[in-house]
DNA sequence: CCAATTTACCTAACACTGTTCGGTTTTGAG
DNA sequence: CTCAAAACCGAACAGTGTTAGGTAAATTGG
């Protein structure tokens, strides 16, 4: 018999192997040896379904590192998890990206990483953007890492772009480049933010 | 009678006002006074026509700023004028991002940046990685702006996340805390990359 | 243990989608 | 004015998400 769990699953597998392109109801309910109506017993639509498997995911994003009062630190474990979470299942990352902030879970860890960079001294407003600058951070690099950033016909462009040469030879290095650029931007926005706290802190401390 | 520029803008200004999922070929094609099928006489398929859609919004972005010589202006100029080249389109930014390197025009842009990074004193691999964190951030920016940040129903949420009511008293001035986040966002990442820099320098001066 | 009711499932269909085929009309060149 | 090439159209194909109505199975109440 089918259940919630299984049909989430099944169709998370379906999306892992086959691509997002390829989950229809009627191929879903194939795998689950059911008939395509009978999905709608257990999910309205699709979209729910589909922003059920994306709550689901968001499940393994670490928040816990903002309880040691280290705001550098709480940032560096949900960005890496998150970004982690996404890696994961790649094809859903423009699901994950485009989803609307109604996830429950989501905002939980919002709530989480606003919380934490307050206690650590950020102003509400500083936290706010903060929280929104990581995101961008993680979401963008997962969808230009893994929805396709170059992609196949390397030599096509070679020799027309020779600045880019040497980025192209490394085309099959990809992921190892998106993630050294994931941490570097990652090191080099908190080496930033280093120096807009140390100034925060310097302004109040001289009562200006 | 039918054009390329016509359709390919008749497409845009349908997917701006409508949404991208209210673009099918066979109201573009009644916009168009037309029927669907003759639109496969200009277009291969809709995919395509998306693609030249999006090539051309990318055509805004301006990688003018190397030509100073100075990085840090060259790299905010270009994100910048990305970041407001998708702002102007918001429902196409999913298949801005979601599109391949294929697109000539951002395979131009991608040389001219690492060839003004590398031009500024960045070593080559330095370069792609500081490209594609630019990329990052302003593509992360857009999806999370415009694909339905936080939307709608915000009462909802007040009182249930106490971190965030904050947050959620300024949806009405989202705009405005996206713009500011992306601002913060890429200022904090340039100030890092400015030690990294530093850093670079020094290590080469020493001959370490 | 049987009856009643809820739930799960299936068949069939609707209104759409992108795309193609074959034929007709329009257009522009020689 | 002719003729070839290009543009356009009607109809269809295979596929999509989703729903209405009916049947079978499972669960509950007596």
């Amino acid at each position: 018999m089918l259940s919630v769990s299984g049909i989430r699953s099944a169709a998370l597998a379906l999306i892992d192997r086959d691509g997002l392109e390829s989950l229809s109801m009627r191929r879903l309910a194939q795998e689950l040896d059911v008939q395509a109506a009978s999905l709608y017993s257990h999910y309205r639509t699709k979209e729910d379904l589909l922003a059920d498997i994306a709550n689901e995911i968001m499940a393994e994003v670490d928040v816990s590192g903002f309880e040691s009062g280290d705001w550098r630190r709480g940032l560096t474990v949900w960005a890496r998890s998150y970004r982690a979470a996404l890696a994961a299942h790649p094809h859903l990352v423009p699901v994950v990206a485009a989803g609307p902030g109604r996830r429950e879970a989501a905002l939980r860890r919002a709530d989480a990483v606003h919380g934490g960079l307050v206690a650590a001294g950020w102003p509400p407003r500083h936290a706010t953007m903060i929280g929104a600058s990581t995101k961008y951070l993680v979401v963008g690099a997962a969808i230009n890492s893994f929805a396709r950033g170059f992609d196949a016909d390397v030599q096509v462009y070679r020799d027309r772009y020779p600045n880019l040469s040497q980025a192209h030879r490394l085309a099959e290095h990809a992921a190892e480049i998106d993630a050294d650029s994931f941490e570097l931007a990652l090191s080099a926005f908190l080496d930033g933010l280093g120096q807009t706290f140390a100034g925060l802190a310097r302004d109040a401390g001289t009562g200006a």
